[in-house]
This record gives C-alpha cells, sequence and structure tokens, in this order.
DNA sequence: ATTCGAATGTAACGGCTTGTAACAGCAAAG
DNA sequence: CTTTGCTGTTACAAGCCGTTACATTCGAAT
C-alpha cells in the first residue's frame, strides 16, 4: 500500500513541491494550510505520517502537534527554521517523531520519512481503536474494542476484517457522503483504480451483516455519483469504557 | 463541474474585469457589491469559493469574513491593499484562506483560485448537512440526516440522489422561486445550457413522489418564465436534533 | 374570440452508475 | 498438503439521469 502523508504548511511553493515529490516517490499526498484543514483531513482521510510546519501561521504548529498527540501516535515530522535548537527541542518535547530544518532537501525529508515509517511501520494505532467507545446506531450496537456487531435483536453478529474496517469507517463518519476513494483510503489505504468494484462489493456484503432491505437500504444508502452515506445518528457510549 | 465563485467588491470595474476573466477560465460567476448582496447570494447558489474585498465599505471585508467563517468552512480569498501587511493578518485569522493584493494580475488571482480549490476538493462542507433538523411540511416529514422522506400517511419514500439534492433545495428556500439555474447550481453545481430540461424533468418525478396532481400541482409550482417554486411552509424540527 | 409562439409537462430511450452472483486467487489454519 | 474463509474481479441486471420528441398550456398579439 502507499502510505498517505499530509503536509501541513502555509506555504503553497512547499505544499506544492512536496505534492509532487512525494507523488514520484510513490506516497499519495494531501495538503493542509492551517490547523483547520489538517484536523479535516485527519478525519476524512487515513494518514500516515504528518509533515508539519513548526511556524504555522495562527495556533502554530507546536500546538497542533500537542492536540494531535492528545488522540494518536500518528508519526509526525517537523519542519523547524535553520538553526532554531530551542523549537527543535520544544518539537520533539510535544511529540514529534523527527524533525527537519528549512531549508530542506526534498531526498532529505523523503528518507526521513522512509525512516519513520518502517520504525512505526505494523502500527495498528492502538489508540485509535483500544479503549473506544461503543458505537450505538438504529438499535445496533458496535464495539469496536471486543470487534462485536449486536444486532437489535440481541444476536452477535461476526464480521470480517474488511467488513469491520468499513463499519468503523462509516460509523465514525456518520451523516456524511464519503466517496469510494475515501472508503478505500480509509479501509484499505489505497485509492480506487478506474472500474475498482471492490467498495461496492464490500458495501454490499455490510448491508447483508446488517440485515438492509437491498432494494431499500436504510443505513448505507447510496448517493450516486458521490458514494455511499451512513444515514442515522451514531452515539457514543463511553459509560460502557473499561 | 464548473466552480462557482462569488466575488464582492463595490468596485463594478474589478467585479465585471473578473467576471469575465473567470469565465473565460471555466468558472461560473456571481457578484455582489455589498454585504446584503453577498448574504442573498450565498442563501441563493451554491458558491464554491469567496473572492472578498477587505476594504468593502459598510460593514467591512473583515466582518463579512467573520461572520460567513461562523457558518462555513467555504474558502475565502481576500483582496487587500498593497502594503497593507496589518490588514492580511487579521484577514487571515479571521479564517481568510489566502489573500491578493490590490492591484492584481488576474492570471494571479486564478492561480490561488485554483490552488485553493484543489486543496479543498472533496470538501462535502457537513457543517451543511450533519445535525440538520427535520423539515415538516403540509404533513410531510423530510429528515436530511436519515434522508428519509414520510408521506402525512405514514408511508416512507424513497428519494434518488437526485430527488433528494432538488427536496433539500426546495425545503430550504420556501416560498421562494428558484430559477432553473438556481436548482441546477444548488443540485447539480452547473447552470442550464439551452433547451436544458433537466430540471422540468427532476421536478415532474418529484412532484410524482409527492403525490402532486400534475394538473394542479400545490407543494411545487411552475412560475412561468421564473422558475419554481416550493409554496408551502416548511418548519425545522430543531427539538428533535441528537 | 382566435391564433400563434413560447414555455412547460412528461413518456420513452439510451448511457452511465450501481447491485450483486459467481468465480478465482490468496492467505491462514489444521 | 488440504481446506476454509476472505477479498477482488468479472459479468449481467437494475436503477437513475439527461436528452429527445411530442403534447399541452398559457400569454401576447391580432
Amino acid at each position: 500500500m502507499e502510505p498517505h502523508i499530509l503536509v501541513v504548511d502555509d506555504d503553497r511553493e512547499i505544499r506544492s513541491l512536496l505534492d509532487r515529490f512525494l507523488r514520484k516517490h510513490g506516497f499519495r499526498v494531501s495538503a493542509a494550510a492551517d490547523g483547520q484543514t489538517m484536523r479535516r483531513a485527519l478525519d476524512e482521510w487515513k494518514i500516515d505520517l504528518v509533515v508539519l510546519d513548526l511556524m504555522l501561521p495562527g495556533e502554530g504548529g507546536i500546538n497542533l502537534c500537542r492536540e494531535l498527540r492528545e488522540h494518536s501516535d500518528l508519526p509526525v515530522i517537523m519542519l523547524t527554521a535553520l538553526g532554531e535548537e530551542t523549537d527543535r527541542v520544544v518539537g520533539l518535547e510535544v511529540g514529534a517523531d523527527d524533525y527537519v530544518a528549512k531549508p530542506f532537501s526534498p531526498r532529505e525529508l523523503l528518507a526521513r520519512i522512509r525512516a519513520v515509517l518502517r520504525r512505526t511501520q505494523g502500527d495498528s494505532r492502538p489508540r485509535a481503536d483500544s479503549g473506544q467507545a461503543v458505537l450505538r446506531f438504529s438499535g445496533w450496537s458496535f464495539d469496536p474494542t471486543s470487534r462485536q456487531l449486536r444486532a437489535p435483536d440481541g444476536v452477535v453478529i461476526s464480521l470480517s476484517a474488511g467488513e469491520y474496517d468499513l463499519l468503523m469507517a462509516f460509523a465514525t463518519h456518520p451523516n456524511r457522503v464519503l466517496s469510494r476513494d475515501q472508503l478505500l483510503d480509509l479501509t484499505r489505504g489505497r485509492f480506487a483504480g478506474p472500474f475498482d468494484r471492490s467498495i461496492d462489493i464490500q458495501v454490499s456484503r455490510l448491508r447483508r451483516k446488517l440485515r438492509e432491505d437491498p432494494k431499500n437500504p436504510k443505513l448505507i444508502q447510496t448517493v450516486r455519483g458521490g458514494g455511499y452515506i451512513f444515514a442515522t445518528a451514531v452515539a457514543n457510549d463511553a459509560s460502557t469504557d473499561t
């Protein structure tokens, strides 16, 4: 799978340069110029590593990194100013995994990205799942910790890994149209090729597990030309946390 | 689809210049000379990006941008005066995505518009839909969250993506004549070509779903030469929000 | 009141998008 | 090595949307 890198920098030339360079070297790239866009990208895509400018205007890279570390072990490489040793120390203290000083060689950054990814490879991001609250919707209850789906009548439904990942993607983005690329990124870490029907097949299988009426699905609805939407309210049962 | 740009500037030469230039480069353009017209345009059209003059007389571009950010993540490019660095900083702080200093090259603005749109591409604007209240009219109830339409007799009517978008457009602009261009913009992100009957077909299909008498439709009425009007009171059931 | 042209209504059709059965390949378990 | 389950691909079917064509309605002109 091609790792998905998120580049967060207000300098559009840096975003553009890194976009082209990293794609050329086999990565998928998203870009954000500010904290808000960064948060949305982290929410809607499955990002494998963040390249974050420490001197980001507004909230600042330090605060954004700190905030990210509250919920995630996602690797972060900080872009810092040359010679600013204090900044680097602070950056590493709030959880950055590495730093690269500006102006930087894209090749150096590439090497560090690969090194950090190699080191964190296989990381299944337990924080994202472990301790996660039970999700409830339309009488169903879905426990990510035990990977257990319970039907409204109490029957436990077993899910394959693919079905589980897809349901997690939907349940954590309810009432939003998710494109096939987003669903594939969130579940398989790749984008769809032309004529790729794999998500449609998986959605069909998950609908069957969720006992949907194929003619008129209620939970997972099709949005023609857009993708799929998990059309239900989802509640977090934080109180069942152990 | 052709992105829809809203140009907000009191200088009609700038509005005119940008209108011609941006259309030539594949955009649809609307223009506003003041805050009031800007608000109406934002309500009646599906705008993809706003170009906003920071020095707009009256309420001022800063306040308008701030107000826009209270409800929307719509990208904004500020037009600022050359050399006014304080203004730019303030502009970015109230949420502008980029800025261009006057006098500006239309080509530079075009490049920035494309860059910002590329960055925000795929943005499904969750604020517009998530947590949306149930809309009630003439005994019908329409829940945008579950995309479910319920008839006065309780029967659930399934809607296609196109029918859903059209009903949303009508239900969020009740008792107002909407032109075919507006309906197409709000539902498909494009304007009508000559002899374009697609909205009329969709209206016909939606009327059938809403059980209208074709000879004498009550909910969706035709305004000859003007478009269509959703002629009913629409209530927001905010209390059903979860 | 009549005529005419424009605007609108919608049936039918074609192309595109989506649903899914069936099958093949792969990986893991026994 | 064999068996089983899972996932993706292929093929066929169904639904959706836009275009076309024909019919109806309405408003303006006479």
